[in-house]
Order: structure tokens, then sequence, then C-alpha cells
DNA sequence: GTCGCCGCATGATCTAGGTCAAATTCTCAA
DNA sequence: TTGAGAATTTGACCTAGATCATGCGGCGAC
């Protein structure tokens, strides 16, 4: 693995403080590869082998049941995924496939199970990482649940608004049918809906997004920090 | 605290490794206590002081946003809860009350934040803890996202008769209108639901549901082990 | 008992959002 | 540049499920 992927990984929260002989340990027998779009890099039901780290790129996490599939969550640098299975040696519950080209680490369960119980400090690294993807999924459910298609969408423009220097203009980060699956909803609805926000201060011109209104838009979406952050997470950004 | 009441907790899988010492820590500063049904227990927003674990009766995680409130899990004993915002030392995201007389432990998150530093068995359980809690989230989210909400009954009835040993009979562990929350439906449709399942082998009367056709059932819930489990977690059971 | 409340069921109606189909624009490779 | 296929938009329509209103039945307070 070459020295400059080490050194971001190193500064990964989850990797940061941890020492350095655990640290070497974890990435001896990792693997960091690149990968071309559209990849399936893991499918639900298989064996937890490796925890991942996207270093470049996008990933999407995914689920299917009964032909349906889903959207779960759409990463992006830095972000590790499938910790929760890995640490706990089960099947992956979702999917994950590349988006565009990216560079992924993969780090052998056993390696980190091992890491895990000698160096007390990777160990509440790798809590804390896995209690910010629960609080995030928790977020996603309460969405879900709590709001209407409409409201999630504004709440989502608003999210993005902010994550993107709140310059109240930004390019969406994927494509319209997945942020449609990802809310919820079909890919129709959500174009109706982008429409009926231009009475609530937005304006979409293809990927672009420009808040015209940001009261009005901040009446339709009624945004909390108990769903919409901020909090280091692993929903899309 | 009663000695009892300690062996009973200490055979939990978070706290059954961990040494002598590392228990009696968590456990000196612990309250437990008897709470009557409908007492509130914890407000989403507020910050996370202390990890609950319940012991004796039955407790509602659930959240609110602008006047709307749902359900996201109904707990059992023995389970703990709201352990990620304890560890994180963020503010819960998600409220709780008592659905009927429970006894609840609540051990000091400083406590527990230093037993988890100084016991590397204990943090190892705590992370398991965590990331079952994670997939117990991420079924629910696919359950909403994936099914119609029949499906979602008909599965949870598949779930709820095995966890009851299997006979085919059971009782709802909790109210219709809870359970129509969790479920992601009103209380009216609910009660449609059921109807429209006699056809598929279901009779319910009052709180008492029959399976009366495994196979008719099984073919509209379509259960899979990636939504519906077997794996310990902390949905309603 | 019986009064009043609450959970639940049922019917009538409404609507958010899904489905289907067709037109339009975008992407990208030849 | 051009053409094929995909993404997106738009319109027409439909349905799952919400809402509203009403009635029933159990249960606790008095």
């Amino acid at each position: 693995m070459r020295d400059t992927d080490l050194a971001e990984i190193r500064a990964l929260a989850l990797f940061r403080d941890i020492g350095d002989a655990a640290f070497a340990a974890l990435t001896r027998g990792a693997y960091h590869q690149t990968f071309p779009p559209q990849v399936n890099l893991i499918s639900e039901g298989e064996a937890a082998d490796f925890l991942h780290v996207l270093t470049d790129g996008s990933v999407e996490l995914f689920a299917g049941w009964s032909g349906r599939e889903t959207t779960m969550s759409v990463l992006r640098p830095v972000s590790t995924f499938i910790l929760a299975a890995c640490i706990n040696d089960a099947p992956y519950l979702m999917s994950a496939r590349t988006l565009v080209q990216s560079r992924i680490m993969m780090i052998p369960g056993s390696d980190l199970r091992a890491a895990f119980a000698a160096d007390p400090v990777f160990a509440q690294a790798i809590v804390r990482e896995l209690a910010g993807c629960y609080r995030s999924v928790v977020r996603h459910a309460k969405d879900l649940k709590l709001r209407a298609s409409r409201e999630r969408l504004a709440n989502y423009i608003l999210r993005q608004s902010q994550q993107s220097g709140d310059a109240g203009r930004f390019d969406l980060p994927l494509e319209k049918r997945l942020l449609a699956s990802y809310l919820g909803m079909t890919p129709e609805n959500l174009s109706r809906a982008l429409k009926a926000l231009r009475d609530d201060g937005v304006a979409v011109d293809g990927t672009l997004v420009t808040i015209t209104d940001p009261v009005a838009l901040g009446r339709v979406a009624r945004a909390t920090p108990l769903i919409d952050g901020p909090e280091p997470d692993e929903a899309i950004r």
C-alpha cells in the first residue's frame, strides 16, 4: 500500500489515536484497490470478511427484498462501512456498489477483531464510529416515519446546502433516481416535489439546486437537530 | 441494590464476562428503581446521563416531530437502551416511557465510559451490543422502505409467533395502536389489515392472534433473515 | 349498577403518492 | 456529429392508506 494512502487513512478518526503497532497490524493484511463505477462490492446476506474504508469516490449502500430495491445511504470519502457486520461476524444487511470510480481499503475482519481486542484506544474509536452509524440510521428512520415526502426533500436540500458551505447553491451529489430512493419516493414524485418546492424558495436546474428563499424553505422543512444533525454521520452528504 | 437484581444483571451478555472490579465500579453508582406505567424516563434532545437497563416490565422508545409521534421500538427485559447516546455523550434521539410498571437500572454515563476504558472485555461487549442495535434499526428501516403495510404486519405476526415458542398462537405484547405506530400505519388501517389477513391464515380475537394457515401467511410475508432475523435485537418481541 | 372514558372496529371519503405511458433531454461511444 | 440508451420530466390515472365520523364494548370510579 502506498505511504500517502496510509497517511490519509491514519488521519481518520477511527485510526488517528491508535498505537503504531496496532495500525501496522491492521494495514499489513489490508488491500487498497481502485474500482470502476457500478461495481458490486458486497451483497447482502454474504458473510462479512472485510471492513471497508472508502478513501476516494462514492459508494451506495442499498438493500433489496422481493424484487424491490432501496438506497439506504450514499457514502463520501472518508467513511467506513459495514463495520457492524464485521464486528459481529454476521451477514451483511446491505449491499454496496461503487457509483463512480472509487478507492477502497479492505481490512480483514480477523485483523480488525484482533486489533480491537489488543488496543483499547482502537476499541474506543470503533465504538464511537458504531454509535455514530447507529444514530445515523435512527435519524433516517425518524425522517421516514415522521415526515411526508416533500418535507423530507426540503430538509435534504437544507442539509445538503449546509454541508456545501451554506452558499444557498449546490450540486446534487447523486443521480435523482437514487436521491428519490434514499428519500423513500419514486423518481416521478421527486421530480414533482422539486417543482412544487419552487413556491417555497427552491430553484432547480439540472443538478444545480439554488435556495432562493431560505425562510420559506425553512418553514416547509422545520428542521431539527434530532433528525437533521449536525453530527458526523454516514448518510448522504 | 438487591443481590438478586445484581445477579440478574450480571447474567446479561453486556456484563457477563467482565471483571468483578469493573462490575462493582459500574453498579456502585447505579440506581435500580421501579416505575409506574406511563412514566417518561427520558425525552429526546436531553443530554445522555445514564445507561438504562430494563430488568422488568416494558418500555417504549418513541420519537416526535412537529406534532407527530411514532413508536420506534418496544423493549422487553432484559435489554439496554440509549447506549449509543451515552457512549457518545450526545443528546438522545428517542424518548422512552414505561408501558407497564417496570424496573430499570440506571448506570451513570461517566461510570460507563470509565469501565469501558478500563476493561477491554467490557469494551468488546459494548461493541457487540451496539452493533446489534445498529443492525436492528437497519432492519426496521428496510422493513419500512421495502414492504407495504400488510406485508410488514404479516412478518410481524410470524416473528412474534416464533418468539413465543412457535405454537402458532400468541398474545400481542402491546396495544394495537402502538403496534400500528411501530409498523408505520394508523390504528384504523391496522384493524383493516388484520381483517384482510383472515384470508391468509390469521385469526384475531382481541389480543389473541392465531395462525391458522402458516403456509398462506408465509406466502404473504415472504420473510427473510436479512429483515426478520433471527438475531438478538432490541426490536419488539 | 351506571356513567363516562378509552381502545377498537367499521364505513365513507379523501389524498399523497404510486403506476403507466409518452415526450424530452442528457450521456457517451462510435 | 450522431445515434442508442438511459435519465428525467410531464400528464393521466389509480390505489394504498390516511382522515373523519360513528358506534360498540370493556372497565374503572363513584
